[in-house]
DNA sequence: GAAGTCACG
DNA sequence: ACGTACGTGACTTCA
């Protein structure tokens, strides 16, 4: 039987506390008044530095007393010297933080650890203890219970959370045991120390800070979207004669392909509905003015709905701010993802999404919005990786990649280039990263399949390494059954040798794929990390709000705007040492699409 | 809760 | 003859 110790008297505490403190490791456990970690209170502290051993410190209610339970443990997590181990431990980051506690480092979070080894599993705690320990642990769910009957943990007393608790913080310290050895063995050990862990910190300081919106704006866009919206709507049931849900797919499909007959072979779904998709619309807009107006009511419908209407909705009633959460370890490639809301799909493409995008205003008028990204990163990352002199040359030379592609794989001067072709060359080199296919890129493009097939034969004797790089990657994947980036990082590709060629295709174009995004992943966590390091450094009151796999947005401040556009543009092209150069381009506005 | 669609890099 | 470009998250409909 386990040793799990309920801590509730303050003499113990002091005991279990200058124990802990001669320790090089911990692994602890919050329990929580809440999920969101802006608002969370702390309702107790599980703590375990030894198998089948831990010890939970309830946290009594009323936040006087909560702070001085947890000001005796507060050295302990401002302690340099002392490894925390979590699992997931930006919230725990996060939530300390709301009593004024700087959990520092060094950190294991147990949930990276295993994102790095088995990127595409699932992460969670009991998934873990499942597969590496072979123990199920108790779920929350057995002592809260679910859906309208759930109750709050701080409605339980500690003698029943006490089980949970310390089970949680003794498994987290289990698993580090299990991951560190196995991170070394793996190669994964500098990735996770130098670059996911600090990483943590950066990104729980960008979730605090937030991001300034404009609502009134939105409010506004909003009635014009409307208006918009209702004419729309007018028109589309006049042109079928009937009112019907346009939102719905279902009764869309059947509109134009059962009543208006648009398309005889018209394409289905895996389910065998009709496709109502963006591409298959556009196809069939020469063929009934409907077409148009239900590409243009639902665009504007998107907005309306994903962005301007809910997006308001979520800023902090306290801090008047939106803050999004960075997942770090949900993206198979070592991208971040965000969520709640998401940031990294803000509209740009076109001129209403634009209006969006304007609502990202600074913090206030001392401040300017000043965005940082990367020029083509993962085309340069292809050109230093494969090492093909063409492409790496026109790098270096710091001409347009399109426009030389375009030249050389439509064999014409580079000042007879038109805008078709540059705009063809470049979805063949974007087509490039996600592994072509003559198919895929007739699809994306204006050009035929058979033209689209000479094209890339074109290509790669253009850029003759890049096919070999390719086919290395792929041939490596089939004998290890992984890929890895510039950092060590990698993605298992279990389907690799696969029977199956659907299956087995999808894996080759990871193999492809995987080492480009990816390797663009950890260059900008590295470069955020650096920002981070010298913002704090310098004392400089800008800060660093959102990133967008290949962009850094920062809140900056007037008096600090050259030095900072200096720093940020040093560290994010100094973030990686590359045969051809990472360049950034810089912007600076009164909002988030001025600064591009 | 799955499916379909669509916003971004 | 097959199915077909990489990675995410959020909204609406509908069974």
């Amino acid at each position: 039987m386990p040793l799990f110790k309920l801590i509730d008297n303050p003499s113990s505490c002091l005991t279990l506390f200058e124990h802990l403190i001669t320790l090089k490791s911990v692994a602890f456990d919050l329990q929580t008044s809440s999920l969101d970690p802006l608002k969370a209170r702390v309702l107790g502290i599980s703590f375990s530095c030894k198998n089948k051993e831990a010890y939970y410190v309830p946290i009594p209610s009323g936040d006087k007393e909560g702070s001085k339970t947890l000001s005796i443990f507060k050295p302990l997590f401002e302690n340099i010297r002392i490894e925390k181990v979590c699992q997931n431990i930006k919230y725990d980051l996060h939530v300390l933080a709301n009593y004024g506690i700087r959990l520092n480092g060094p950190f294991f979070d147990t949930m990276i650890a295993h994102y790095l080894l088995q990127a595409d599993m699932g992460h969670g705690l009991s998934v873990l203890a499942e597969t590496y320990l072979n123990y199920s642990p108790i779920k929350l769910e057995a002592l809260v219970g679910k859906g309208k009957s759930q109750i709050n943990l701080l409605d339980l007393p500690p003698e029943k959370i006490k089980d949970y608790a310390c089970e949680f913080a003794e498994i987290t310290w289990r698993l580090k045991e299990r991951f560190a050895p196995l991170l070394k063995k793996e190669g994964l050990y500098s990735l996770f120390k130098n670059v996911e862990m600090p990483l943590v910190c950066v990104l729980a300081k960008m979730e605090r800070e937030g991001i300034n919106l404009d609502c009134e704006g939105l409010t506004i866009f909003s009635k014009e979207l409307t208006s918009s919206i209702t004419k729309f709507e007018e028109d589309i049931y006049s042109l079928a004669g009937f009112e019907f849900n346009i939102a719905s797919p279902k009764q869309l499909g059947n509109v134009l392909f059962n009543h208006l007959k648009l398309d005889d072979k018209a394409k289905k779904t895996k389910t065998g509905q009709f496709s109502t998709s963006e591409e298959v619309l556009s196809k069939l807009k020469k063929k009934h003015l409907i077409v148009e107006k239900i590409l243009d009511f639902r665009s504007l419908l998107k907005l309306r709905s994903t962005y301007v209407n809910s997006l308001p909705g979520l800023v902090n009633p306290t801090t008047k701010r939106i803050h999004s959460s960075f997942n770090q370890a949900v993206a198979a490639t070592g991208r971040l993802s965000s969520k709640n809301p998401n940031l990294q799909n803000i509209p740009i493409r076109t001129e209403k999404g634009r209006e969006v995008r304007k609502a990202f205003v600074p913090k206030n008028d001392q401040y300017l919005i000043l965005a940082a990204d990367y020029s083509q990163v993962e085309l340069r990352l292809i050109a230093d990786l494969s090492g093909d002199p063409v492409m790496v040359d026109t790098f270096k030379k710091g001409l347009d990649i399109h426009t030389i592609t375009a030249s050389k794989i439509f064999n014409i001067p580079i000042n007879e280039v038109s805008r078709e072709m540059r705009s063809n060359a470049k979805t063949v080199n974007f087509g490039i990263i996600y592994g072509v296919s003559a198919f895929g890129l007739s699809q994306q493009s204006s050009l035929s399949r058979k033209e689209s097939g000479e094209i890339i034969k074109n290509y790669f004797e253009t850029y003759p390494k890049l096919k070999t790089y390719m086919d290395s990657n792929v041939a490596f994947a089939r004998k290890f059954g992984y890929v890895k980036t510039v950092m060590n990082r990698k993605r298992i590709l279990k389907d690799i040798n696969s029977r199956n060629r659907v299956v087995r295709g999808h894996a080759e174009r990871n193999a492809v794929n995987a080492p480009i995004q990816g390797s663009a992943a950890d260059i900008i966590k590295v470069a955020m990390i650096d920002i981070d390091k010298k913002l704090e450094k310098l004392g400089l009151k800008s800060r660093l709000l959102l990133q967008v796999h290949d962009e850094l947005v920062f809140d900056a401040k007037k008096d600090e705007l050259e030095l900072l556009k200096n720093l940020v543009k040093n560290s994010m092209e100094g973030a990686y040492s590359s045969s051809v150069p990472l360049v950034v381009d810089l912007g600076v506005g009164l909002n988030w699409l001025e600064a591009h």
